[in-house]
DNA sequence: TCAATAGTGTCTGTAAGACAGTATTAG
DNA sequence: CTAATACTGTCTTACAGACACTATTGA
């Protein structure tokens, strides 16, 4: 490999291009101790509070050899940036995305730190977890708490830093939450999304009162016992496109698949 | 010059980098037939409502030669994204930008029309104008209206459409508006800003009264007096970082120069 | 004087948060 | 029965919008 060589030949060249996607989804830590891969979710552990996850690639080569790094691949001609986020989230996860969204484009010089000069462009997905979900990955990737990430490989701590940051103004105002959990779920659960992503506690009643009134939620009919106290009635999210969030729309007139395009 | 030869040979290699500047500043129909590439600001016809107004170079070789562009170039390795939108903007302008915040990113196959595949990195900014900014370019530049721009290049159109999008959402809860003005200014040209981004008519009284409260406003002491009735109090605008806003910031550690980052 | 904009006062509707109270389940 | 969560009622505060009113200028 001629890496060092080419690197001050390729100065007055344009960069490389990346494509990097920031995987978010719902999980609890898992008591068990073997497996540490594996993550708990609804089933098992309900006594900790679902927070979010992110899962991490492990280098393979310098610089930042052996680090964790977000998931991604360099960007071919004749694919869209997209499609470059889906092979990179599906190759990594075997898991379909509820939400996918182009977050920045980072390209500063000094963020190659040794390697070729890389332009990366950053997506943020979301994924639904369920009960039976198993947020497992293969041989050199793991599944980490946000709230206790490793060390990170180039700027990618500032990279989930940003996409964190996103995702908690976005949920305030959009339908992200329903984004993390399955077709059918309870206000308290959907309550839990949100504390999770903000770090805040809700008033249960305030929230259902405002999650209700935003006309997003439809009820099922059916309920979901869940331990020793009331059941809860189960809602699924439908789509309506308020005036509002048709402002909102994604850039392109091409179709998009998989998601109501959220975008400020 | 191979071009055509080229594009087959590159269809496995990375698409080439481009960074283009949506400029906007706040700008008055010219009455005055002579010189349509002057755009009047605040000085003169006093009866027009301003609108905002954009910079586009005319393109000298194909594909689309002769349409409308967005100011831009491509980027090297060495310079930072924003650098090289920067480059962009005041070859084109010579003005400052009071603003300037990346946009999108935009890479699908088909936007290079019969070009080389090219991913273009969308940046954005904001030009104060005061009474005496002339809004003029060079040869190849001119300043067109957004209610009224003219044939448009690859997906340029989608791209100036977007940024206005995203001003209309932010000018709501940020400080942009503060950008398209002088230093100092009434609370009526603040409004006029509002008016011109969102396209509304607001109220005089309440849109004072959301300003004064907001805390970003400071009277200067000095009045404007402008035409047959009771002169404006001038107020300028004073930086206050609010916890909302300290969420709100850019990614990356490092230093970003000339605006207060407001990004989501 | 009038016309025009600057600026104040006040009412109403909406929505968020605090928090008390009722309903229904498992054990 | 108790403990736990589901769900309802209601009070307070804040703020946006509507709109009547006063203030000050140029002509």
């Amino acid at each position: 490999m001629l890496v060092s060589a080419n690197v001050s030949e390729r100065m007055s060249e344009p960069p490389d291009i990346g494509v990097s996607v920031v995987i978010l989804a719902l999980g609890r830590a898992s008591s068990e101790e073997s497996g540490a891969t594996d993550v708990a979710t609804t089933r098992g552990n309900h006594d900790a509070r679902p927070t979010l996850w992110i899962p991490l690639v492990r280098r393979i080569k310098q610089p930042f050899l052996g680090d964790w790094a977000l998931p991604g691949g360099n960007l071919q001609s004749g694919t869209s940036l997209e499609d470059a986020a889906r092979t990179a989230l599906e190759s990594t996860t075997q898991l379909r995305p509820r939400y996918l969204e182009q977050l920045y484009t980072f390209g500063d010089p000094s963020r190659s730190h040794g390697g070729l000069p890389m332009v990366t462009i950053a997506y943020w997905a979301l994924i639904a977890t369920t009960e039976t979900t198993q947020l497992t990955g293969g041989e050199n990737v793991r599944w980490f708490p946000t709230t206790d990430l490793p060390s990170l490989a180039f700027d990618h701590g500032d990279i989930i830093d940003y996409a964190l940051t996103r995702v908690r103004n976005k949920v305030e105002y959009t339908d992200l939450a329903t984004r993390l959990v399955g077709d059918t779920f309870t206000l308290s659960q959907l309550r839990e999304v949100h504390e999770a992503i903000t770090g805040t506690s809700l008033d249960p009643a305030n929230f259902r009162r405002k999650m209700l009134s935003s006309g997003m939620l439809e009820a099922t009919g059916s309920q979901l016992s869940n331990g020793k106290h009331r059941p809860a009635m189960l809602y699924r999210y439908v789509a309506h496109e308020s005036p509002h969030q048709a402002h909102q729309r994604r850039p392109q007139g091409k179709a998009r698949h998989g998601n109501a395009g959220h975008t400020t």
